[in-house]
DNA sequence: TCCTCGCCAGAGAGCGCTCCCCGAGCGGCT
DNA sequence: AGCCGCTCGGGGAGCGCTCTCTGGCGAGGA
């Protein structure tokens, strides 16, 4: 079954395949009644252009690489991220005639892979997801000169992203947690090779310097079972906390159980944020209260910040705002 | 910045276009010195061969669809499903050298592109994921004579598939029900245009079918709203009921809040349990029992069948075996 | 009436690659 | 020694498209 080129459709037409380009193209310069004809051979014998031809005349691919780099443990894979980012930003590229070249930068071997398909020139531009801070692949990519942003920023300074105020969201979560009358108020960070990890924290001790407690920190790498364990170490190291702010959402459900397996009721002995406001923070028991930070309005900004650079427009960075949605666990 | 072609690897190396493509390639029938000489060029220009040439001439395309379909409410949109199933078949297709493109198919618009997409023959297979049960985009693409496979069984009969025992993991559930000594279990249905939901729904019927108990549905739509609505239902239905079987985890996470808000204790007053087994189930407040159904291993199976199918093999469906994860809530 | 200009269709040269085919070279057999 | 056959490198056509360039033709001005 093969399939019919430009040139059948010229013949079928009665004209040149320039002008049959020329209609398919949309070109202006093209006198009706032959535009007419064209269309009706290509309605006829079914034409679809051949991309692969056309990409190698005219270098552009109209195509986007999806970049999802995260450790093979899989931090976000089962995270409301993962899910949501690259919907949103699929539907955002596709709505911009775009297609999505989806690929995970786990191992360093992927890492190599995307690396030489950027630079190959298989794309027009490069999209960036979940990223570590000390990353070497966004440096990597950028010096392929690619077209390229990132949804939450990276560790290399000139790649434009569109993020959240994290030390400013993670302060309002604390402040909360002050005015609600906590005393001793712990925190459950995420991975510290993360901006935003480090940036959520920044804001959680920010905002306790200036009520004199003392901060109490655990580490977490953002899963619902790091979130667990290192809310059993905080409850050991201070059994009188009568409060957490965990970095995100899916910590903050892991230390909800740890919580009730240790017999203590949430909010009445301790109170919990989180952050993100995933879906799941509504379902939880007690329903969580959690900064939100609308992910995909995120995801959408990055994507018409990198169509934006594709047509050699300038950028900067986009910082999206965000708000605490106050539930049962405060 | 231009890239280097065959041409210009070929005089670097002092040697012909064709040794250089054939050293490229991978072909046998290069002698040692010519090879080494060839890849020396390659690696000091820096060589990457122009996709969109390659696949003018060969046909090949080195891509796979991957075509998730689901209504713009985004019954899935938060689902566990979609980054399990796309990150498992992504990392497999990567493996096997294909690029990944990934659809969304949501509106009719999107769909006409991905048959149009697909007819055009810019991938070499198509992976078709979360298809309604009424869709008729499988069939359109089957029409197109594309490989194809499907992640769970769609409406088109001659699209193969891997799909999980759901008739079978319903009834495991329910039985499980039975031998705990309950006595009025309802059911909460996924929507019935879904093969699963249907499944599921015939394995509830079938073990009760033996018990002399009667079934009581409602209907819900696989997201976590909807099994707190229909949770709701159910107790006004029947006030008296003991046990509930979901159709899937975050239903019976729905189902578990209302539960909670309507003060009934779980598992004392009413036992619940959930099916997929996401990560999530643990997480549940009381933790949930649940039929595991390992998606990842579907995705994965679902991929080789397509490969299978690429490379020109036979094809049949494949079941995947489930088993029963008892926790708390039961 | 002739020339110029503008507009629009057609011709054709590649884009970078693969792959068929040819021919050179060499070893083994008669 | 001559011939056959086999291995392996090179030449070059052609994949389907775009885009520049050319050419034809009608309209308008001198």
């Amino acid at each position: 079954m093969k399939r019919p080129t430009l040139e059948v459709v010229a013949a079928r037409a009665g004209v040149s395949k320039s002008s049959v380009s020329r209609v398919v193209n949309g070109e202006t310069t093209v006198a009706p009644q032959i535009r007419e004809v064209v269309l009706r051979a290509v309605r006829e014998l079914g034409y679809v252009p051949n991309a692969a031809a056309r990409n190698l005349v005219t270098r552009r691919t109209d195509a986007v690489a999806v970049v999802v780099a995260d450790p093979p443990q899989g931090v976000v894979s089962d995270d409301p991220l993962f899910s949501t980012v690259v919907r949103a930003v699929s539907r955002e590229l596709e709505a911009a005639g775009k297609q999505v070249v989806l690929m995970l930068a786990e191992s360093d071997r992927s890492r190599a892979r995307v690396e030489a398909y950027v630079a190959g020139g298989h794309v027009d531009g490069v999209m960036l997801v979940a990223l570590h801070g000390t990353d070497p692949l966004p440096a990597a990519l950028a010096r392929t000169g690619m077209p390229m942003a990132s949804f939450n920023r990276t560790s290399a300074p000139d790649v434009p992203y569109a993020g959240v105020d994290n030390t400013g969201g993670a302060a309002l979560a604390v402040r909360h947690l002050l005015e609600r009358g906590r005393r001793r108020i712990a925190a459950i960070t995420g991975p510290l090779d993360l901006f935003e990890a480090r940036e959520r924290l920044e804001g959680y001790r920010e905002a306790l310097r200036g009520s004199g407690r003392r901060s109490i920190v655990a580490l977490g790498d953002f899963t619902r079972a790091s979130g667990a364990e290192a809310m059993r170490q905080l409850l050991e190291d201070d059994p009188a906390l009568d409060a957490v702010f965990a970095s995100n959402d899916l910590m903050a459900i892991g230390a909800l159980r740890t919580l009730r397996e240790a017999g203590r009721r949430v909010p009445e002995d301790v109170a919990v944020v989180g952050f993100d406001d995933i879906e799941a923070a509504a379902y939880t028991a007690p329903a969580l209260t959690s900064v939100r930070s609308p992910m995909a309005d995120q995801a959408i900004a990055t994507v018409h910040l990198l169509l934006g650079l594709i047509e050699g427009g300038p950028s900067s960075p986009v910082v999206i705002p965000n708000e605490l949605v106050i539930r049962e666990s405060t």
